[in-house]
RNA sequence: GGCGGCGUAGCCAAGUGGCUAAGGCAGCGGUCUGCAAAACCGUUAUUCACCGGUUCAACUCCGGUCGCCGCCUCCA
C-alpha cells in the first residue's frame, strides 16, 4: 500500500515515492514574522505536523523544512510603526510563534531556517541565475527574467501571455517584463542591508526558499507545501528560480492545503475576520482546535464559527468519555461464559487500524479517519452499554484492546493525548474554578438533595437539582449514590 | 476578464462508476430513572444544486445553467 497525495502541479494525487527510499524530505513555507499569527496559520502547521506524524509513523523518517521569513516589507514597515528594529520585531513574533505551537502540541520540524542567516545561499543562487541568463541586475536590483523560464506558470496553470494581459502590477520602469520578480532590492536609507555584488541591500521574498530548501534539502526533494494562497506567485518563483538556476528538478509533489474561512469568506488582516491563535486558545483547548481542523479534509476549506467548535467539543469529550469508561471497567473477568461482543462488532474493532490507514493513506483524509474513530467509539459503547455485572474476559480484552487502538490512531492526529480520566477531571476543575464554586459546596447541595430524596420529598429534590443545574453542574444518580459533573 | 475549486440531510462532513450514501452536532421516539442526566437502541437524504448526455448501471464521467468561494496584489 502506498501513500498517495494530491499534487497541485499534475492536479491528481499521486504514489509518494521518496528520492530516497524510506526517507521523506519536505520543505513547507512558513509564515513571515511580523504579526501574531492567526487561526490560518495554525491549519497550515496542524496540517503538515499531521503529515509528518503520519509518514513517521508509517515507518519514514521525514525531514521537515519549515522556514521562517525574518526580512520583508511587512517587516520593515511594522518595525517602524512601532519604533523597533525589524530584527526585534522578527525575532519577538518568532518567540510568538512558537509559544503558539507549543500550546497547539506541535511538534518542531527538523529544521526552521531564516532567511537572514542564509545569504550567502541567496546571494550564490542569484549569481547562478544571472551567469545562466536567467536574471539580470537594473539598478540596485536583481529580477528574475520571466520569459526565459519555459515552464513558468505550469504549476498554478496560466500562461505568459494571459498573465501579461491581465496583469494588475503597476509597470515598472525598471524591469524588462513587468511579470519579472525581485530577487534582491537594493537598500533605502535606514533598511537592513547585505553586501552584494549588486551592492548592498537585501533578498526578494521568493529567492528565500528556493535557496533554503537547497541548502538542507539538495536540489531535488519530495514535497513541497504551503497554503494555497502560496501557489502563485510564491511557489510559481520557487520553482523558476531553483530550476532556472540547477537545472535540476525541483520538489516532486506539490500540497496546498485549504483556508480557515469565516461565513465562508478568507481569513484575511483586510477583511479584518481574522482571529489569532491566542484569541481561540483563550476561549477553546488546542485539542478542540485540533479536531475541528481535522474534521475537514486539508485541501477543503474549513469554516470557523463558534457552533463548530462547540461541536467539535461535544465529539472530543465523546472520545475521552468512552476511553475514561473502558479504563474504569474491572481488571478481571467476571465470568467464563463466551463474551456479547458479535463477529461484526470484534471484526469493526481490530480493523480499525487497517481502514484508518486506508483513509490517511488516501491523501490524508482525516475526515474519514475521525469518521472510522467515532464508529469504533460506537462500537465499543455499546458492548460496554450491554456488559453483564459478571463480565466476560473476552469482551474485557476487545474492550482494552479497542480502546488502545482508538488512543494510539487519535495521537497520530494529536488527539487523545491526555489520561481520559484527567481530562476530565481537569475540565471540572477548570470550571470550577472559572465560576468560583468548590466541590464541597455542591457536594452539600448534593446531600441535601438526597436527604431530600431518601424523604421522598421530590419537590425540593428537584428544587435542588434545579438550582446545581443553574450552576451548571449536572447530576447523575446511580443506584445507592449521585454523582456530578459540570456542564461544559 | 483569465484560471481553479466547491454545491451531499436542520448544520458540519466523508464517499466519487455497481454492495444499506460513513461519521459528528442538533432534533424526535424508546431503554434506564421517582423525575432527570449520561450511555445505549431506533429514527431524520428513495436521494447527492439544476438540466441534458455517455453507460447495462452516475452522487460519482461528459456538456450546459445557476449559486458560492479562491488566486491573478502581500497573504497559511
Amino acid at each position: 500500500m502506498t501513500i498517495e497525495i494530491f499534487d497541485t502541479k499534475s492536479g491528481r494525487k499521486a504514489p509518494l515515492v521518496p528520492l530516497e527510499a524510506g526517507h521523506v524530505r519536505m520543505y513547507v513555507c512558513g509564515i513571515t514574522a511580523y504579526d501574531y499569527c492567526h487561526i490560518g496559520h495554525a491549519r497550515s502547521a496542524l496540517v503538515f505536523d499531521m503529515m509528518v506524524r503520519y509518514l513517521r509513523h508509517r515507518g519514514y523518517r521525514v525531514t521537515y523544512i519549515r522556514n521562517f521569513t525574518d526580512i520583508d516589507d511587512k517587516i520593515i514597515n511594522r518595525a517602524r510603526e512601532q519604533q523597533t528594529t525589524p530584527e526585534e520585531l522578527a525575532e519577538r513574533f518568532i518567540r510568538m510563534f512558537h509559544e503558539d505551537m507549543e500550546r497547539l502540541g506541535v511538534a518542531a520540524p527538523t529544521l526552521e531556517p531564516k532567511a537572514t542567516e542564509h545569504l550567502p545561499q541567496i546571494i550564490t543562487l542569484i549569481t547562478q541565475l544571472i551567469e545562466r541568463g536567467m536574471a539580470y541586475q537594473s539598478g540596485q536590483d536583481v529580477f528574475f527574467r520571466v520569459d526565459r523560464f519555459k515552464d513558468y506558470g505550469a504549476l498554478s496553470g496560466r500562461n505568459l501571455e494571459e498573465m501579461q494581459a491581465g496583469a494588475r502590477i503597476a509597470i515598472n520602469e525598471a524591469k524588462e517584463n513587468p511579470l519579472d520578480f525581485a530577487l534582491w532590492k537594493g537598500s533605502k536609507p535606514g533598511e537592513p542591508t547585505w553586501e552584494s555584488p549588486w551592492g548592498p541591500g537585501r533578498p526578494g521574498w521568493h529567492i528565500e526558499c528556493s535557496a533554503m530548501s537547497r541548502e538542507y534539502l539538495g536540489d531535488t526533494f519530495d514535497i513541497h507545501g504551503g497554503g494555497k494562497d502560496l501557489v502563485f506567485p510564491h511557489h510559481e518563483n520557487e520553482i523558476a528560480q531553483s530550476c532556472g538556476a540547477t537545472g535540476a528538478a525541483f520538489a516532486n509533489l506539490w500540497v496546498h492545503h485549504g483556508f480557515v474561512t469565516i461565513k465562508d469568506e478568507k481569513m484575511s488582516k483586510s477583511l479584518g475576520n481574522f482571529l489569532t491563535i491566542r484569541d481561540v486558545l483563550a476561549r477553546y483547548e488546542a485539542e478542540t482546535l485540533r479536531l475541528f481542523i481535522f474534521s475537514t479534509q486539508y485541501r477543503n476549506p474549513v469554516d470557523f464559527s463558534e457552533e463548530a467548535m462547540a461541536a467539535a467539543e461535544t465529539g472530543l469529550r465523546r472520545l475521552y468519555a468512552c476511553l475514561a469508561e473502558i479504563a474504569l471497567l474491572p481488571e478481571t473477568a467476571g465470568t467464563d461464559k463466551p463474551g456479547l461482543a458479535t463477529q461484526s462488532e470484534q471484526k469493526k474493532i481490530k480493523g480499525l487500524a487497517e481502514q484508518f490507514q486506508e483513509a490517511m493513506d488516501n491523501d490524508f483524509n482525516t475526515a474519514q479517519a475521525l469518521g472510522l474513530l467515532f464508529e469504533a467509539v460506537k462500537t465499543m459503547n455499546r458492548i460496554r452499554q450491554a456488559l453483564p455485572r459478571k463480565p466476560a474476559a473476552s469482551d474485557l480484552t476487545l474492550l482494552r484492546q479497542g480502546a488502545e487502538s482508538l488512543r494510539g490512531l487519535a495521537t497520530i492526529l494529536g488527539l487523545l493525548g491526555e489520561n481520559p480520566l484527567c481530562y476530565t477531571q481537569r475540565k471540572q476543575t477548570d470550571f470550577l474554578k472559572e465560576h468560583g464554586l468548590d466541590a464541597a459546596t455542591i457536594e452539600g447541595l448534593i446531600e441535601q438533595r438526597n436527604a431530600a430524596r431518601v424523604a421522598k420529598n421530590w419537590q425540593q429534590a428537584d428544587a435542588l437539582r434545579d438550582r446545581l443545574q443553574k450552576l451548571g453542574i449536572e447530576i447523575q444518580d446511580s443506584a445507592g449514590f449521585t454523582t456530578w459533573k459540570v456542564r461544559m
